[in-house]
DNA sequence: GTCTATACGATGATAGAC
DNA sequence: GTCTATCATCGTATAGAC
């Protein structure tokens, strides 16, 4: 109630603003964005942006917080829904699939968050400790279904740690693959075309990588 | 022969930048390594950098190109190896993970190197055609690799690239992952028995997802 | 309360003199 | 090969105009 300083409306400078510094982050990382060229693609001049956030970091934390909670907001009802873990499972992916595809600047922007842990200060770093949580309740409820299905038997008994990494490599970094993995696909990443058979063929290899075929009820041995 | 300056010695200068730099590039990124750190952790000042690399673009360069040459001296011999595509496949990414856990910078830094395509100018990006040479080389034998284990009936009818985006992410991004890796683990990403078992569930996880064990033979048929 | 002008200290890459 | 010098630009602080 006391939290918000005014009713910004939409279109405001703030909006503006983080849209902006999502776009330039996703594409430039953090240490390749400044902030002179947030402020002009915006249509202010740098130091304006210093009475809608107290700095960088802080800019940053929230671009990152946004784009998680909109993930998050998306694979939630498919992880927390009832029903067989397989299905969960693939409606997750396919959920996150989805907004990864919807949202091009997302994939980079959650990977280079990943590989910038070691570019900040210990007082930045905690301005990140949001981010660090939410993404942390994220993935145990990843880990939560993985447990599910191995123990009703739907799964095998992987690595819970190891699957959860596969699954973002063949999600998150594959969308991120920038020009490499167009060049890799002789074609654009983000078409319905190339989105669609991503989707089919992750969906496919994990069902045959995770889901245990031969033990459809409770069968544990081998 | 005459492209070598003069028969600069182990441990010199030259070698001993390109090492440092290997480690902050891979560590911060591009845009946030500063020259003046690289020189400084060598024992020079800044501007001796320059007698050595015509710039900051070229030092990179050269550093992913010495990264990425390592990973092919590695990787090679499985790959173009005769004998039974799934097990080329199985020796080509063992020897891949244990190139990328034994040189803890790698990872960060090929990845890293995939997502800073929007970095740079475009005669900065002439500076990388060399790069871009080599890294579409290796895809191309593994590509191939992947082909005629399809055609031999070893190996589902996948999508080629999808496949092998498959694979980086499940390597290169999982030993890039860093912090949020070892946070997912429970404990260092480079451990014998981490990279061990990270091995272990890869492989586990390809032979399901890729090679047809219902068709050993030539089926085509589902 | 929102934005701008000006300016500071630090650091960016690079040139030219020893 | 190395350092002194240079200049643009970085993120940030302050003071004031709408």
């Amino acid at each position: 109630m006391t939290k918000r300083v005014a009713a910004a409306g939409p279109g405001s400078s703030r909006e503006k603003i983080l849209e902006v510094a999502e776009e330039l982050f996703a594409r430039q990382g953090f240490a390749g964005v400044s902030l002179a060229d947030v402020a002009s693609r915006v249509g202010l001049r740098k130091p304006s942006l210093f009475h809608h956030f107290p700095g960088k970091v802080a800019l940053y934390a929230e671009v990152c917080e946004g784009v998680l909670a909109r993930i998050a907001a998306r694979v939630r009802p498919a992880l927390d829904a009832p029903g067989l873990a397989s299905l969960r499972l693939e409606r997750a992916i396919g959920s996150l699939i989805d907004e990864l595809a919807e949202h091009r600047g997302t994939a980079r922007l959650l990977l280079r968050s990943l590989l910038e842990d070691d570019l900040f200060s210990a007082e930045d770093q905690a301005r990140l400790v949001p981010l660090d949580r939410a993404l942390a309740e994220l993935v145990q409820s990843f880990q939560e279904l993985l447990r599910e299905g191995i123990e009703s038997g739907e799964f095998r008994r992987v690595s819970l740690p190891d699957a959860t990494q596969t699954v973002i490599g063949a999600t998150v970094y594959h969308f991120a693959s920038g020009e490499f993995g167009e060049t890799l696909l002789g074609g654009p990443i983000f078409s319905a075309e190339a989105v669609a058979r991503r989707k089919r063929e992750v969906t496919a290899f994990i069902r045959a990588g995770l889901i245990d075929e031969t033990a459809p009820l409770k069968s544990e041995g081998d």
